[in-house]
DNA sequence: TAGGCATACATTGTATACGATTTAAAACTT
DNA sequence: AAGTTTTAAATCGTATACAATGTATGCCTA
């Protein structure tokens, strides 16, 4: 799929955002070389931009930069997978509760919302657009809750998992499992906090469960890179 | 023994570690402009650099950048800095379990070596020193839970607390309790998970009270300020 | 003299040029 | 022909030059 943009010329920030997009929505798979002169043609901007746009990302754990080498798309081993899931694991239950307890019915009708657009995407089969949408869903728990800080974690956290999910998943067919996300949505309805945390909790072990975690080395790896050196 | 004597060019990564370490210690306070062209003249390194560095410490929260305005460092507001103490609160009490569980004979010979460095500088009267110790041993605790990427993360919320304690801080006499820290560590040598948890809660919650985050607007606030706009 | 306007200065934002390093290719040797 | 050295190309890292923006100064007018 072709990024494209207006005419006019596009921050980094833009950038950064365009780029976090393909790698969740898969379009761009970890270990992908993201070449600072391809990226400046795509978007019509100097290198200088391209490049803060990517030790942006960097920052975020969605890229890996190495001296003289390049940028790649960040490829998680095993040890970073799991501690993305910890971490989620013990972050967002407290979100879940917080939010039950502030939804407003605004935001209960935002999140149906939500899921049905997930729903569509997943009807028209964009798996990528609505393994997005899924983890999405996540991030905007964290904002209901008012939480602007973990919010912009989660961010994080979500996207890393999604370079996990294209590294790790098991299978290819079963994708999410959208019954956790309308328990979830009915929790916050019903401003059920204990509910809604149990509920996140079960449903981040329900992920990680779904997830290759255990000790083969790096996952799938080119022949190439494997007889490199 | 011979000295350096060529001029090794500073990396942005020293620059931004040498202006975290200034926070940290509250050598540079909350709000300081960080002028490009003056770090430029300190480290003897181009524009370039002194941006990157920058740039990083404004991923990590350290600092905000006002488009054709400038860089300072970074003046938490009264809800960031409970946002930050909430995901302390979050994140901590787990790793200090985990940190029980995993904690060698060296690493609680570290941790005591790591509070009587403290006691010292505060003993030196080197309070931003002492401060600097404080918050680092939060850090030591995730690292000995063998979690890098919270250890990551804390880092970057313990530096940010300084950024708070300099805001907000209460009273200006009492400054750690030292206490808690030494009995986190004989939780760790007793391998007492239970208690290192709930030592870390308490702690934390300590520190929180020893805030002033009331919902006077924005802490110390000259007059000038307040009628800036 | 106070306020508004215009100009000059200071600082930041972006693009480009140049040097350093890596990667790929070619030529050479054994 | 395989392996090694040499050469060239591609790519990245840094410095610098220039443009855009913001800030301060002085002048003019009412």
């Amino acid at each position: 799929m072709t990024i494209k943009l207006k005419s006019k010329t596009a921050t980094a920030d833009e950038i950064a955002l365009q780029l976090t997009e393909a790698i969740h929505t898969h379009r761009l798979n970890p270990g992908a070389k993201l070449r600072e002169d391809e990226i400046c043609d795509i978007f019509q901007v100097s290198r200088t931009i391209v490049r803060q746009s990517l030790h942006s990302l960097q920052h975020k754990g969605l890229v890996t930069i190495l001296r003289n080498k390049g940028a790649f798309v960040a490829k998680p081993t095993l040890k970073e997978a799991r501690e993305v899931f910890e971490a989620r694991s013990l972050i967002e239950p407290a979100m879940a509760r917080a939010a039950a307890l502030r939804a407003t019915p605004e935001d209960v009708a935002f999140l149906e919302d939500h899921m049905k657009a997930e729903k569509d995407a997943l009807d028209r089969e964009e798996v990528g657009e609505a393994l997005r949408l899924s983890g999405d869903f996540h991030v905007q728990i964290a904002r209901i809750a008012d939480h602007n800080l973990i919010e912009a974690l989660l961010a994080q956290l979500v996207a890393r998992s999604a370079l996990i999910i294209a590294l790790y998943w098991r299978r290819r067919n079963a994708l999410s499992d959208s019954s956790s996300h309308l328990g979830l949505v009915n929790a916050l309805r019903d401003r059920d906090a204990d509910g809604a945390e149990e509920i996140m909790k079960g449903h981040l072990l329900d992920l990680l469960m779904q997830l290759d975690l255990r000790d083969s080395p790096t996952g799938p790896v080119s022949l190439k890179d494997a007889l490199k050196k």
